[in-house]
DNA sequence: GTTAGCACTCATTTCATCCGAGTGCTAACA
DNA sequence: TGTTAGCACTCGGATGAAATGAGTGCTAAC
């Protein structure tokens, strides 16, 4: 059976309304909510047909139509087709963001929590943001520091300014000469290598340059190796959790707490992002932004939840994710809109920061 | 009235009772539940006499009776005053905390938040944990690095070997050789004090000193002031949020979203925590831990639960809290237990991994 | 192709009834 | 005087029957 125009509004009217009220919609409420001038007994033939082609379902017999997650795909296709264009009219809000955004936030750890609590205030849903991930860091330069006789203070500078500090135990006590030479030796060596080019030969010839302080150094490259590869961690922020709660298909006891439980844990949900993250340069659908509706996403606990999803972009291949959990009736449209300017938003208010200012 | 040894009995009996069932406690479960060899009619004699107290209340007329707020004080300033010293028996438990927090844990960060799950998945209520509130933060010493031409990279050490680092932007071009002399100077003027010890006079003779640099000190004597005043922001730690859904007079939609929310915010916690540790301070009770019954705590949301709280100590001042946020039917005895063993665990690990091992 | 009409379905609401856990009180007992 | 047995009474919660009404599918007429 082929989808009439007719047909397809009918089905985005059963959504629109459903959306709303999250009670099924019957086919008097559509005779009269349309302006197609049909009566109900039409809709109602109609929507058999809707029905048979799986875009639609009775709860029960007497009751009217929810969407099925089909009909909420057709329908978020077909937005994300045709409105892809018309951001404007959102203008003064965006700026809101933006002071909101820049203002008094001196760590981008503050930063990305605003994000995340602004996104789930407008949007009375839950969100989800996360740090950039740096698919390849650099090497900026490091400094070694005596705090303590046998404690040495490791400030770690990568590309993009990301500093990182640690504090490596010594077993021997070190002059100040020495610390002085290694800071020399370990940076004329390795500034500006990422992580991969940091091989074994290079390492190696530091290691014998270093001679009798062998181990400190390796002890040293190892911190540096683990600093890097701990910005990999993607940190996972989240906001409104409690949201959920407006939702009644969302707030029975046994599934808010397992909702909230994996916002809490975050360890999913940063494998969730991971693959987001790593899918998306390949499939890039409308505009970096993913929806996933109900099943269509592969967290359990969130089967009954839509999510948006997108990448921030901050360039030289560092992205990062911000997303929306919610209802399957969520209001995509307004969702993808608040992403999507965020999305913009969040890659320029990061990429200022580092850069002069245009 | 004065309440008698076997008054105490019964109403012991009663909230035990009611801590595991949840559920109104009749005269007859009573007459079997203790040794008391009494029938259920004696003791509704006594329960008439316990609800004239106020010690216990009924929801509704043939009903049960549950443990009111008064109730839950007595019984628990009874086992406070009887059962502070018998820890024992926890030894091997114990050795399991401290592997669990030491192992794997680099960052206070973390361990923190390690600590709070912990708590959580220990008692099957919500914890939290805080950062510990420095009183008096000494700077050991500050080091100067120019990451970019005009931009100078700030590491602050303060007593402890807390580090921070700030970025800080310049107007004008530095020379290396200034910022050399800068380290030297900022260091020989401030290093050893605190902040109420870096007094007007003081700065004012290192601007003096500054001379053409003066703005540029300026920004970097307020950017230290900003780091050691920050340390003062408790971070807060929550986790097991998701616990209060097991029982069942929490998690009515409306007073777990709340309560959540609450524990999701985590400025009103941190309030009450700063609250709890100055008052603390003077009125120490029952091995410094407090504890809160339904209204006795000041948070809106709370009214329903009973929060225990301890703080731990890291010596020279530097105290921080853990607590519990569970229902007022908490099982007291162990999570008095659990804070009081974690309080004295967190304050030697942390302890231990900034001094030599003993 | 559209619509009016009607019989039918079924979740939800309402109401009356029943059940039983638990009480308070009285009277008898030790 | 304290304890206990007995009994009438209360009231929340469970059970179930009946009423309600939103909504459907189908048929027949336009």
């Amino acid at each position: 059976m082929e989808i009439s125009e007719r047909k397809y509004k009918i089905l985005e009217a059963i959504i629109r309304n459903y959306l709303e009220t999250g009670e099924p919609v019957g086919s008097r409420t559509i005779s009269k909510y349309t302006d197609l001038n049909l009566s109900s007994a039409t809709i109602r033939n109609e929507m058999s047909d809707l029905e048979e082609l799986g875009l639609i379902l009775q709860p029960h017999t007497s009751a009217g139509r929810i969407p099925s997650d089909q009909g909420y795909r057709l329908y978020v296709d077909h937005m994300m087709a045709t409105r892809s264009m018309e951001l404007d009219e959102r203008a003064k809000e965006l700026e809101d963001m933006k002071t909101f955004l820049t203002d008094k936030v001196d760590k981008v750890e503050e930063l990305l929590q605003n994000v995340a609590k602004l996104l789930a205030s407008n949007t009375n849903y839950a969100s989800v943001v996360s740090t950039p991930k740096l698919s390849t860091n650099k090497l900026k330069f490091i400094q070694l520091t005596k705090v303590e006789p046998t404690k040495l203070l490791t400030v770690i500078v990568l590309d993009r300014n990301v500093i990182r500090n640690r504090i490596i135990e010594l077993d021997q006590e070190l002059s100040d000469d020495v610390v002085l030479k290694m800071n020399l030796m370990l940076n004329t060596a390795l500034n500006g290598l990422s992580l991969e080019q940091m091989n074994l030969s290079l390492v190696s010839a530091l290691r014998a340059q270093a001679g009798e302080y062998e181990g400190i150094i390796n002890t040293i490259i190892d911190t540096i190796a683990q600093v890097i590869a701990g910005e990999d961690n993607l940190k996972i922020y989240t906001s409104g959790a409690t949201n959920i709660f407006k939702y009644p298909e969302l707030s029975d006891s046994t599934k808010a707490s397992e909702l909230i439980n994996t916002l809490e844990e975050k360890q999913v949900l940063s494998n969730f992002i991971v693959n987001s993250l790593d899918s998306e340069e390949s499939s890039e659908t409308h505009d970096g932004i993913q929806v996933y509706i109900g099943n269509e996403n592969s967290i359990s606990t969130m089967q009954d939840c839509s999510v948006v999803t997108a990448t921030y972009d901050l360039g030289e291949g560092m992205r990062g994710a911000i997303g929306i959990i919610g209802p399957k009736r969520m209001d995509y449209e307004k969702v993808v809109d608040s992403i999507k300017s965020l999305k913009s938003q969040l890659g320029s208010v990061l990429t200022d920061s580092k850069e002069p200012p245009k």
